[in-house]
DNA sequence: AGACGTACCTGACCGC
DNA sequence: TGCGGTCAGGTACGTC
């Protein structure tokens, strides 16, 4: 599921039902995800209030007032969903952690109860996502923030800067944004739209996409994320907020997806292909991106 | 250092 | 109906 802007959405929707809220229990169903809990993750938590929401690249990060940050990644199947509290505790069954929509109690891996009598629960068929609780005044020097590149809607992500990233790489502009170092947040969906409406071919080496693109491409990159999270995120397979309702941003992809269909763009009809860049599939127009002759 | 392949999981979908 | 193969939005680690 999840991209920049459908944890942006998620960040959203909950940040004001989190905020200043008291987490009075932590209900672990397995010992990890992608990795270990930290082994005093409930100690950690329970007591403490939350202070605030907030996402950085694909990660949400949650302020906590004992000066501790609880950092949440969705991986590829993550979602969070929220529930009241029944109030007759043996009420409690699996069924009240069933999600409308589609999703699996069975895949509910970690349960924050807080004092508002809200549910927050962490689902994730795939497990791999991750959930960790550091010092807060450890977060920017940590291993999972300390080497993410500049926010794509953020001030320092710019002409200069992608102009000087891209020179030093030999990679395919494709593995280029993918890499969250160079740029953190994007994903598979969002590059492959980003470089149809730039005009890129995926396949075009970094250091030799032309002078004129790059502006074209961070203007390009931002329209697309901004138009995303304008729509809630992208809706695909199991994507859902967390109060259970979809984004939208599925019916204006261009050509992820889209292989065999035509091509939007005024006047040219070529088919969408697919192609596979180190084992990720790449949609996009043989025509509007060609590859540019080199120099 | 940079680039690449692979591993980590489950579920959905397709063709036979 | 069932089975096997393939694919999926991400990240980390080992190797060259």
């Amino acid at each position: 599921m999840p991209e920049l802007p459908e944890v942006e959405t998620v960040c959203r929707g909950l940040a004001p039902l989190l905020q200043k809220q008291t987490i009075t229990n932590v209900i672990l169903n397995r010992s990890s995800l992608r990795k270990p809990f930290p082994a005093d993750m409930q100690t950690k938590l329970i007591g403490s209030s939350i202070r605030e929401v907030r996402r950085r690249s694909k990660y949400l990060l949650v302020t906590l007032s004992n000066s501790y940050t609880m950092i949440i990644h969705l991986g590829m199947s993550g979602r969070i969903l929220t529930s009241a509290m029944a109030q007759n505790p043996s009420a409690t069954s699996q069924n009240a952690f069933h999600h409308p929509t589609s999703n699996n109690p069975k895949h509910n891996h970690v349960i924050f109860e807080l004092g508002n009598k809200t549910r927050v629960i962490y689902n994730d068929p795939r497990r791999f996502g991750l959930i960790d609780v550091i010092p807060s005044e450890t977060l920017s020097t940590c291993s999972l923030l300390n080497n993410l590149g500049p926010e794509p809607l953020g001030n320092t992500f710019n002409e200069t800067y992608l102009s000087h990233a891209l020179a030093r790489s030999e990679r395919p502009i494709k593995l280029a944004l993918l890499d969250q170092r160079l740029v953190a947040g994007l994903g598979n969906i969002y590059v492959c739209e980003s470089l149809y409406h730039a005009r890129i071919s995926p396949l075009e080496i970094s250091s030799q996409v032309s002078a004129q693109k790059i502006p074209l491409l961070v203007h390009t990159i931002r329209d697309v994320l901004t138009r995303a999270i304008d729509a809630g995120g992208s809706s695909l397979r199991d994507f859902h907020h967390s109060d259970g309702s979809l984004g939208y941003f599925q019916y204006n992809f261009q050509v992820y997806a889209q292989e065999g269909k035509a091509c939007q763009t005024t006047d040219c009809k070529e088919k969408i292909i697919r192609i596979t860049q180190s084992g990720r599939s790449s949609f996009y127009c043989p025509i509007c991106q060609a590859l540019q002759i080199a120099q």
